[in-house]
DNA sequence: ACCGTAACACTAACGGTTATGGTTTAGAAA
DNA sequence: TTTCTAAACCATAACCGTTAGTGTTACGGT
């Protein structure tokens, strides 16, 4: 971003990019089974070895940009205002995905993957990355520190929230339910309840 | 169970069997990876296709036993002692089946999945099927019912307890401890807290 | 004894993915 | 400039999970 880049990773950049557009071009128009790997390559005018170069599996064509997702969740940790609480913000970060993956224009591709088993799998395992990088963010949060076992819950609810709330009626009313409950369930982790202390 | 099963059907559970026996054979002893379908096709003495007319992938044959997983959660639910609260009967159940899945029998196993990708994301589409019965188990569930997206919610939070805690050091403190978390949320969520009462 | 069909077999293929080995070309070094 | 290196790309063929197509056997009911 901040040197020129060189002709040749311009290249590298234009040939992925024009790998990803092929495939969702004709995957939306003939539907995900119905396309293969070499069609997608022939179209794009690359071996399928150089597709494979560059996307690691038909699944990641579909997912290319993604990738994101991982970053927007963890800086809304690790760059929130200071003092911001920590369940709050990453309610907001949460509404913002939903939002942007819930719009009329991102609707055709949803319905997609809703439809592929293979997608729909390939999505599930990349949330659980997703949820593994949230609770390392959570858990280098500065102030009171929770068991990394309350961590790694409190990533994975949130991860669910997001998946959840995609398929419900209405997104946003779903995401605020939810985090009552997971704000909750932050209360009684964070402050270690339990723990020879209200033994119940 | 009850009346004595024909010959046909004991031929085709022992065709079942031997195929799954000799499955998990020959993937402990060789890896997973390294041992293809005609390769325990061959050794169980089957046909490719007889394989895969009882077991609907490769996957499968090494989670074959855990289709009872989904039962003994929904029964957790559906049979429990009268005014027997939810949560606790959820925690005794996962309990039990963390406990079982890691004990010191079971290790080589779950050493084998955990390195296997493939047999990673299987079982993960796996659980979600099993949180999405659950969810309708705990819908289903007589006295005050919350909306669906809370008991998705807590559905989902059982199973990510379960599958936490599988890897965890101490799988039952760790299943205790998510388990006060989710206590909590369960609280809220079946309270509708914030639906215009504390707007906060 | 006979028939319908469930269980199984064999072959060949399909589609995602990878190994192999070769060609071009950007960009640094001489 | 010329030369060299390595990255990007290409073509081919194979591997492996999975399925379709097409029988063949033998159980269980009539």
């Amino acid at each position: 971003m901040t040197v020129p880049p060189g002709r040749r990773e311009r290249k590298k950049a234009a040939t992925r990019q024009k790998i990803a557009d092929t495939a969702l071009r004709l995957f939306l128009e003939r539907g995900y089974d119905a396309v293969g790997i070499r069609d997608v390559a022939a179209e794009a005018d690359v071996a399928v070895t150089t597709l494979f170069s560059h996307f690691a599996s038909k699944e990641a064509l579909v997912f290319e940009l993604d990738e994101d997702f991982e970053q927007r969740l963890t800086q809304a940790v690790t760059g929130r205002a200071p003092h911001e609480p920590l369940i709050p913000a990453l309610r907001r970060e949460i509404q913002a995905l939903v939002r942007h993956c819930t719009a009329d224009s991102a609707a055709p591709l949803w319905r997609m993957i809703d439809a592929s088993p293979a997608l729909r799998k390939y999505e599930e395992s990349m949330r659980l990355r997703h949820a593994e990088s949230l609770a390392t963010a959570i858990a280098a949060d500065p102030g009171p520190s929770p068991t990394t076992t309350v961590c790694r819950a409190i990533a994975r609810f949130v991860i669910d929230a997001y998946s959840l709330a995609r398929e419900e009626a209405e997104p946003e009313a779903a995401v605020d339910e939810i985090f009552r409950m997971i704000e909750a369930a932050w209360e009684v982790g964070r402050s270690g309840a339990g723990r020879a202390v209200t033994g119940r």
